[in-house]
DNA sequence: TATGAATGAGATTTCATTCAT
DNA sequence: CATGAATGAAATCTCATTCAT
C-alpha cells in the first residue's frame, strides 16, 4: 500500500527538483524519468502531459491559497459597514495565509518563479484579480462617501499588485516561516497607510 | 550609408516583433530572418548569437536607464546631509526617468516582460541592487541617529523592489507617457511615506 | 449470461466507433478502453491483439459474404452448361448478397474503408480472387468455343475488380438497402453487357 | 551546379523507396535521412514537413494529370454539339493521358496506393470530381432530349469512378506503357457502351 | 555581406503490448 | 475477469548554431 504510489511520488519528487533548477520550459521530462528510474512514457500513464505533471505539484497549494484568499476577502460578504481596516485585520490575514504558504514552500516557490511557459504562468495575476475585486468594493464605498472623487483603476490594480507581491517577495526571499510572519505584518500596515487616498482621483 | 545597415536594422525590427510575441526562449531566429527576407546565418554575421540580437534591442535602453539611475542616486555623492527627501525630489526623479523609459517603450516592455531565458532575465534585480545601495546609505545614516535601531535588510530590499516595480508596473500597464507621469508621482509619495520607519528594526 | 460478455461487447462497440473515426492504424486502444470504462489491458484478455479486436468486428461479415460468394459462384459446380448469364441471374445474386451486406452495414464500411494497416487490408482482393476464378472458368469455356481466341488475364482481373467494386461503391455511398437493391441491378447488367468480348483476345 | 541539389534529390529518392515500401503513414523520416546519409533535421530544411516531402514526389505528376484531364474534359467548352462520343475520342484521350501517367510511373503508384494518411489521400476523388462535372453536362443534355428522364446522380458518380478507376487499375497492374495503351482502349469502349442509358432514370 | 546547407541534440508525445496481481 | 503500472521503441519536429563559399 505504501508502495502503491511509490513511482508516481518519485516522479513528482524528481520533477520538483528539475523544475526548480531549470524552470518549466527547459525542464526535461526525459531527465525527470531517468532520475526516477523510469522510462519517459511512464509520465504519460500518471499524468496527462508536462503541464499535468507540473499541476500535480502546484494544484493543491493553489487551491488552498485561493480558498484562504476567498475566505478572507469574500466571506465578509455584503454586510461590512466600514472600510476602516485595522491593524488587527492584517495580522489575522497574515497569520492565516503565511502558514498555508509555508506548508507548501517548495511548491510555491516553483509556482511563483518557475512556471513560465506552463498554463500557470499567469497565476499571480489571478490572485491579484481576486483581491482587486474586493478592494474595488471597498474603494467604491469610500468614493461614494467623498464627494467629487472616483476610484482610480490604475491605482487600484497597482495596490492589489503590491499586496500580492508582498507575499510573493516574502516566500521567495525568506525561507523561515517564523521570520516571514514577523516581516509581513509591518509591511501590510505600511501598505495600508494611505492607500485609500492614493486610490481616489478627482472626478 | 543609410543602406549600409539596412538589413541589420530590419533584423532588429522583426526580432522585436518576434520577441514581443513569443518571448526570448520561444522566439525563432529562423522566423525572424525569414520575415526580414534574410537567411538564418545572417544573424551570426551581425550578432554574436541569440542573446546578442536581443542585446541589440535592449542594450541602449538599459544603458540610458542605468545612467539615469546612477545620476540620480549616486551623484549626490557623499555630501548629502539629510535623509529627508521631499516630494519635489521624487517628482524630479520621475520627470527625469519617465521620458527616458518611454522613449524606449517597446524595447523596455520586451526587456521587462519577455527576457526570460536570456542573459538579461535578471535585469530588474540589477536595477533594484543599484537603488538598494543608495537606500542603504540613507538608512544607515538614519539608523545611526536613532539609538537602539538598525537597518532591516529584508525591508530595505523589499522597498527597493517596490520602487523599481512601480516603474515596471507603470510601463507595462500604461502606454501614455503623459498619464504615466501623472500616475507615478503620487505612487512615489505613497511609497516614501513611512518607509524609513519600516526599514528600522529594534537592535 | 447476457452479462457475461457485457464488457467484451462494450469493447467491440466502442472499437467500432474508434475504427470508423480514425481507421485501424490511428485508432487508439487506450481510447477504446477508456470509452468502454475499462483499462488497456482488458483488450488482451478478450482478444489476441489489435487485429484480433478488429477481427471481432469484421470476421462474421467476412464469413457470411464469403459464403454467399462461394454459394453463388461455386455451387453451380461443374454442371452449368452455358456461359449465357441472363439478367435474372444477376438479380438473384444481388437479392441474395445485398441483404447480407446491409445486415452488417457498419462493420462492412469499416472493413472496406478503414482496414488499412490491419491484416484485412487486402480483403477486397480476396473477394476479387474468389469471383475471378469463376469468371475464368466461364471465360475459358467461352474461349474454347471461339477459335483463335484466348482469355486475356488482365481483362479478367479488371472485370472481377469492377464487379466487386460495384458492391463496395454501393455500400460506401448508399446507406439504404432498398435503394441499394434498385441501384445494383442495372449496374450488374451494364457490366455484363459485352464483358465476354472484352475478355477475349486474339491468340 | 550538378551538386547543388544532390542531397535534396537523394532525400527524394530514398523517400520514394520508403513510401513505396511502407506507405506514407508508416514511412520513417529517420530512415529516409539515414539512408540518404543525412540527419533528420535536413528534411526540414528542404521541405516543410512529411507531407511536404511527399508532395515533392507527387506534386508534379498531379499537376500534369490534372492539366490533361482539364484539357480534355473542359476545353471542348460550350460548343460541343453532340454527346455521341465515338471510339476515336477515347483513343485520343488514352493516347494523351497514358504517356503522361507512365512518365511518372513510380510517383503515381506511390500517390495512388501509398498516400493514406497524407494530405493527398483523397486525390482520386478529386480526379473523379473533375470528370464527373463534365459527364454531368453531357448527361443533362441527353436527359433534356429524352422526355420523362432525369440524370441519376448515383450512376453518374459511379461511372465517373469506374472511368478513373480503369486508369488507376491499369497503372497499378501493368507496368508496360505499351501494353497499357493497348489495354485501356477496349476498356474505355466497353465502359462507354450503354453508359448514358445507365445514367438516366425515370422521372 | 550574406547564403544555403546541414548538424546534432533534444523535445514531447503516443502507442501497442506485457504481466504480476 | 480485469486492473494498473510500466516498458521500450519510435515518431515528428524544432532549434540555435556553424561554416564553406
Amino acid at each position: 500500500m505504501s508502495e502503491k504510489y511509490e513511482n508516481k511520488e518519485k516522479l513528482i519528487e524528481y520533477a520538483k527538483t528539475e523544475f526548480m533548477e531549470k524552470g518549466f520550459e527547459k525542464a526535461s521530462l526525459r531527465k525527470i524519468c531517468t532520475d526516477a528510474g523510469l522510462t519517459t512514457g511512464a509520465v504519460y500513464f500518471f499524468f496527462k502531459d508536462k503541464n499535468g505533471l507540473f499541476g500535480a505539484i502546484v494544484d493543491e497549494p493553489i487551491k488552498k491559497i485561493s480558498e484562504t484568499l476567498i475566505g478572507h476577502f469574500m466571506n465578509e460578504g455584503e454586510d461590512f459597514r466600514t472600510y476602516e481596516h485595522t491593524e488587527g485585520d492584517h495580522d489575522d490575514f497574515a497569520e492565516e495565509l503565511i502558514p498555508v504558504m509555508y506548508s507548501y514552500y517548495d511548491e510555491l516557490v516553483i509556482l511563483l518563479t518557475k512556471s513560465q511557459g506552463s498554463k500557470y504562468e499567469n497565476i499571480v495575476d489571478d490572485f491579484i484579480d481576486m483581491i482587486e475585486q474586493r478592494y474595488n468594493q471597498l474603494a467604491q464605498m469610500y468614493a461614494a462617501s467623498v464627494p467629487g472623487k472616483k476610484v482610480n483603476k490604475y491605482m487600484l490594480h497597482w495596490i492589489s499588485h503590491m499586496n500580492i507581491n508582498a507575499f510573493v517577495h516574502l516566500i521567495t526571499h525568506e525561507s523561515s516561516e517564523e521570520k516571514a510572519i514577523r516581516l509581513i505584518k509591518p509591511i501590510l500596515n505600511y501598505l495600508v497607510e494611505g492607500w485609500l487616498d492614493l486610490i481616489l482621483t478627482d472626478e
